[in-house]
DNA sequence: ATGACTCCCAGTGGGAGA
């Protein structure tokens, strides 16, 4: 077996257009090459999604997407197998989900509705949505052990997760109802690999746009990467890579990347 | 300060994101 094939890495990135992105997103895999690496708001419809330039690459791609909004996409160093496209069971216009299996591992990588605001129509979906996720997930935990559950869960778990928990305080991202359904994932054994190692505090996966919110550090820990019980003990690092938000027109989030043995 | 930026589809503005 030789030395690259001898450590695994699994990372995740809300892009925020992978039309506007891509050339940083390949630039990232050459410098970081992963196993897999789950995208988030493509916002391209499948017509127009550049799998030629990504198998190029050399990465096999799945993808399920649509105009403006939402749409996610599956990247692995080999081919993937059985893949499904959202939750079997949950009617849903929105590309929010895209699962398949990588090297025996099933991987779930997810773009968690935004909600919008704890009032309002979209956070009522959000709820329903998540309860869906949760379902499916302990579904996909029983066929398979080794499961690794990542994305945009648009939930700060804790209050050690916000620049400002105290503004942020029963606001989207950070509510009761959010956070319960967060634990409700980690309730079916499923670990935050991030908080397995001492890290940074005031560390972040996302900063506004506005406001100099990068340059001053005020973000919020809103994408996450859960590995199964199988998993756990092979965890061998969890970062979140800051470098591409200093890039010229970023993503809004960075990626996050777990190191498995 | 109920803002600030960026993306998109649209089209000379507005919604959504988080």
């Amino acid at each position: 077996m030789s030395e690259a094939a001898a450590v695994r890495r699994f990372a995740t990135w809300n892009v925020n257009s992978l039309a506007v992105r891509l050339p940083q997103v390949l630039d990232w895999l050459a410098a970081n090459p992963v196993e897999a690496l789950v995208l988030q708001e493509t916002k391209l419809t499948d017509d127009k999604f550049p799998y030629a330039e990504i198998e190029a690459a050399g990465y096999a791609v799945s993808f399920f997407g649509q105009k403006t909004y939402n749409g996610v996409a599956l990247l692995s160093r080999e081919p993937h197998e059985d893949v499904v496209m959202n939750i079997p069971g949950f009617a849903d216009e929105q590309a929010r989900v895209i699962t398949g299996t990588v090297g025996g591992v099933r991987v779930i990588g997810g773009y968690f509705p935004n909600g919008q605001a704890p009032d309002s129509e979209k956070f009522v979906y959000k709820m329903a949505w998540l309860q869906a996720l949760r379902d499916v997930v302990q579904q996909e935990l029983a066929a398979h052990p080794k499961l690794i559950l990542m994305g945009d869960f648009n939930i700060a778990p804790e209050d050690r997760d916000v620049y400002d928990p105290i503004a942020w305080a029963g606001q989207i991202h950070c509510t009761p109802e959010e956070r319960a359904h967060f634990q409700g994932l980690i309730g079916l054994g499923l670990t935050d690999a991030f908080r397995l190692f001492e890290q940074a505090a005031k560390s972040w996966s996302w900063w506004d746009y506005r406001n100099l919110a990068f340059r001053k550090n005020q973000g919020l820990r809103i994408d996450h990467i859960l590995v199964s019980e199988a998993l756990r003990g092979l965890v061998q690092a969890c970062s979140i890579d800051k470098l591409p938000r200093k890039n010229e027109r970023p993503s809004d989030h960075a990626p996050v990347v777990v190191t498995l043995a």
